[in-house]
DNA sequence: CCGGGGTTGTTATACTATAACATAACGAAT
DNA sequence: ATTCGTTATGTTATAGTATAACAACCCCGG
């Protein structure tokens, strides 16, 4: 696998069908490995994915107390540790927020594009890239083990202003 | 020029040389620039050489402090902006930490290899990473613009705890 | 029914960063 | 040397991000 969804990433797209189908592959993921995929964590994982950009935990926080829930940072960031133990979601250190893990399950650090413009994120997996890195990491004799990759730009619908 | 810095990044060196060579080219930077390199700003610059791991604002604040110096966060960060700006140090996005540029002066974004255990970090330029990254991004409409790469690890001296 | 691990509630606090406005230092032009 | 605009610094307050610590709860297996 190089790219998992080569032109979807910044393509309009019925984004309903996303959380559904993204609720329904954490439920699966969950059972498998015997995770409680609670009321709680289920409804910040949505959160999550309605929207179409990365998030901060205070958003959601926000949005978790407009539906009637009356939390506090702790719960949300158990919540967001859990789904990314589990694979489920991915933080982007360069913008503090957490975005919906395009292909679940799999182990797999992310690589992101991410829209200086309209700040949507695409995550992409490209192989190249990460023989790449791990070529240039043994060369200096480091065992990589995670990495954050972040690219800054314009998506193709951004690019004309 | 692939890689800068083969293997001096995580090699022992006579640390106080760096510090001097990196005030030295900092100082000829802002002069070929005009930009001033204050009493304060070289004091950061020096702190975060001083280092030979990433330092956060704040502790750069307590030792400018301990050294007679009363000041605020602003009078830091707006340093490390100025140091920032003009490439004589780089952020550490998933660090919330600064590190001094080892090639100040020429546009790049740095690639970092950061080990797990000591914290120790080093930077890389490396061009195939960028390439690799280039047309990936490429191949998505992306127009690349900024890359923070930054690679978790073991270096070579942590890797037999 | 009991017990124990995992989950959530709650309060307080640490850590990171910036807004906004006042003052001071610098440097070019007169 | 004086003036003036620009850039830099001081100062106070506050925004934004994240975790520590402990109590209460709940679910499920024995």
């Amino acid at each position: 696998m190089t790219d998992t969804y080569p032109d979807q990433a910044f393509a309009k797209h019925d984004h309903r069908h996303c959380i559904k189908a993204a609720l329904r592959e954490a439920a699966r993921i969950c059972r498998e490995r015997n995770g409680r995929l609670t009321e709680q964590r289920q409804r910040v994982l949505e959160l999550v994915w309605k929207s179409h950009k990365p998030v901060g935990a205070y958003v959601i926080l926000e949005q978790l107390r407009a539906d009637g829930f009356n939390g506090a940072p702790p719960t949300v960031y158990r919540a967001l540790d859990f789904l990314l133990e589990h694979g489920l979601i991915h933080r982007i250190e360069s913008l503090n927020a957490y975005t919906g893990c395009a292909h679940p399950g799999e182990q797999h650090s992310g690589q992101f594009l991410i829209c200086s413009h309209c700040q949507r994120v695409a995550e992409l997996d490209d192989l190249k890239v990460k023989k790449a890195i791990r070529n240039s990491a043994a060369l200096h004799g480091f065992k990589a083990d995670h990495q954050v990759i972040e690219i800054r730009g314009l998506c193709p619908q951004c690019q004309d202003h």
